[in-house]
DNA sequence: AAGATATCCTTAAACGATTTCGCGCTTTTG
DNA sequence: CAAAAGCGCGAAATCGTTTAAGGATATCTT
């Protein structure tokens, strides 16, 4: 491996020198920069990242924290694209990207031990449980973080809008005619409490009055569950006019149990989903549904944990609202008058 | 930070000793040993990888370049599914992993002497343009490589069954009476060449003789195109009685065609993708497919590059296949008389 | 008793880079 | 013309860890 050691000797200069030269520092004659950049080009030099990290005592390198406890992890799309815009932001602004975990190899340890055992100069926390005392003390610790979809005291987060997103699914089944509104929800967490509140207090709003039975619980990616759910609704004889889905991908489930009971959509009912991931835009009808933009989202984090790292004086911890687009599809019938 | 200086001065020793303590070698006294184990957990040390990495020429970490030239990147559940258990793997055996890409910030450089900047121990090359000529610098380096679904002289790479694949979807095709069978392909890329010859050799095993117009070409993934396809095929007066498209996804496109047309499944028309991916198991009917198991895929490429890195003299290079599975679904009609 | 062996630990160099401080030279200034 | 200032560069320490070589002490051997 070509070292600086190697350059320097070869242009009789000092180590130093050639650092200072490759670094761009002024204290260095023009001649003697351009013959150190030419001879460290003809040589092939490359820095060594680990060194330089030894010295510097930053790694350029982001943690990513990437542990769903649904289990469907990277694979649903929400998260891979947020996941894939990270990282394309993160190598634009100069840093890799690692993902961090639990125990590396014989070697316990938790998630703050790792990203410290790594150098991380910053960490992106996603799709974790966030009631796991590793990811708290992660969180809560020195390193800088960012996390998504999850607040914490003085750190920044990335939020996707979920009050607005069903806030805008119900304004649209509204106008559209609807006032019975049925929705079906994920499992209990912060991102489910939102949309739950934020649907009950549009309907309040809008003077829709939502029984109790038209609000089912389901699991997100789940569409056998959200199916079972959408037979319960059938199964009413005040049935609702429209069903709002946990997420696009779970609407599955619910559209199955419509076509088996030869109900169509949306002549007989109207449905929306949650995400608006690819496959909803090629489903047919197209399903209406509220686009998280996942890949802002990405994006976002990642510059806003870059400007923690590299300005710590001034970046202020903040959370920043993401905000997503209704997609009209196909689904949601106008039944006014 | 705790470093070992800390726990020698603690603990009255040298660091060389430290060192060796905890590091497990013998010749040092278990009394010392137990000692300075209990001071470092007491102390809170953590080892420090940029130390280590640049002592040793060793970072515990894996590359991974997973760069799509269909764009659609990790969100492909396929390759999402690959890193998922990539990284479980990785993890487990000790490694950290790191996304490897061209250009990091202001610093152009090409894949390989990326991962030498960041001290790769390995790389594992997966869902890239295998024709781009900094893919074949890095895979032909003297770096430790696995790729995936991509052969490369002397390297150990992991493929997916596509021969088997396409070949128990035809064969299964014929036991179910068909003999009408078309083909829709992804774009050309060495796996659909693959398929492609499956397709054909099987068909001529079976004695079918497959008209060309009956193999259409499209693209991965994108159901558009198989639905253009589909429609294609559905107007010749030769009409094939089954349709084998690209992949799960883009089986979506020839489902809406069908439908439009109201052809029903199977009835009318029988169909199988390819992936076998969550969505596809969903759908009702349920999709018959060739699941791809990505999960063993990543598993074998990250424990055969660990073995690589490991015991560089003993590892043979070698080409590892993972087979699937056949999921017969409920999208291929029995015309058995 | 003296050399050989074993045990346990230390010294010091090394990995590759960065940076502080200061030196020597040239140029400017009063 | 001496002092001050500016420029270009180097010496050496440093980041935290590992390891080859060797030293000190105790134990064994004959």
């Amino acid at each position: 491996m070509v070292t600086i050691k190697d350059i320097s000797e070869r242009c009789g200069v000092s180590r130093a020198t050639v650092s200072k030269a490759l670094n761009g520092h002024t204290d260095i004659g023009a001649d003697t920069i351009a013959q150190i950049r030419r001879v460290a080009k003809e040589m092939g030099y490359l820095p060594n990242a680990t060194a330089r990290g030894l010295k510097l005592g930053r790694s350029h390198n982001i943690g990513v924290l990437f542990v769903d406890k649904t289990a469907c992890g990277l694979t649903h799309e929400y998260f891979s694209s947020i996941l894939d815009s990270l990282k394309v932001e993160s190598e634009r602004l100069g840093y890799d990207i690692t993902f961090i975990s639990k125990d590396i190899g014989e070697f316990k340890m938790d998630y703050y031990e790792h990203a410290k055992y790594r150098n991380c100069d910053g960490v992106i926390i996603a799709s974790v449980d966030f009631s796991d005392p590793a990811v708290l003390k992660l969180i809560a610790s020195e390193i800088p973080t960012v996390s998504l979809d999850f607040v914490y005291d003085n750190r920044t987060s990335v939020l996707s809008d979920n009050i607005g997103g069903v806030s805008a699914l119900v304004h649209y089944f509204y106008e559209m005619g609807h006032r019975k509104i049925a929705f079906i929800h994920g499992e209990d967490t912060s991102v489910t409490q939102k949309r739950l509140i934020s649907f009950n207090k549009t309907c309040a709003s809008l003077g829709i009055k939502v029984p109790e039975y038209y609000i089912k619980p389901a699991l997100y990616h789940d569409p056998k569950l959200s199916g079972l759910a959408t037979r319960e609704l059938l199964a009413l004889s005040d049935r609702p006019t429209c069903i709002l889905y946990p997420d696009d991908f779970s609407f599955i489930g619910g559209m199955n149990e419509l076509e088996r009971q030869g109900i169509s959509i949306p002549e007989d009912m109207s449905v929306a989903g949650y995400d608006g991931i690819l496959l909803s835009q090629v489903l047919r009808p197209r399903l209406t549904t509220y686009h998280q933009d996942a890949e802002a989202m990405g994006r976002e984090a990642a510059a806003k944990l870059v400007e923690l790292i590299e300005q710590p004086k001034t970046a202020l911890p903040q959370q920043i609202m993401v905000s997503g687009q209704l997609l009209k599809g196909d689904t949601v019938k106008d039944i006014n008058d």
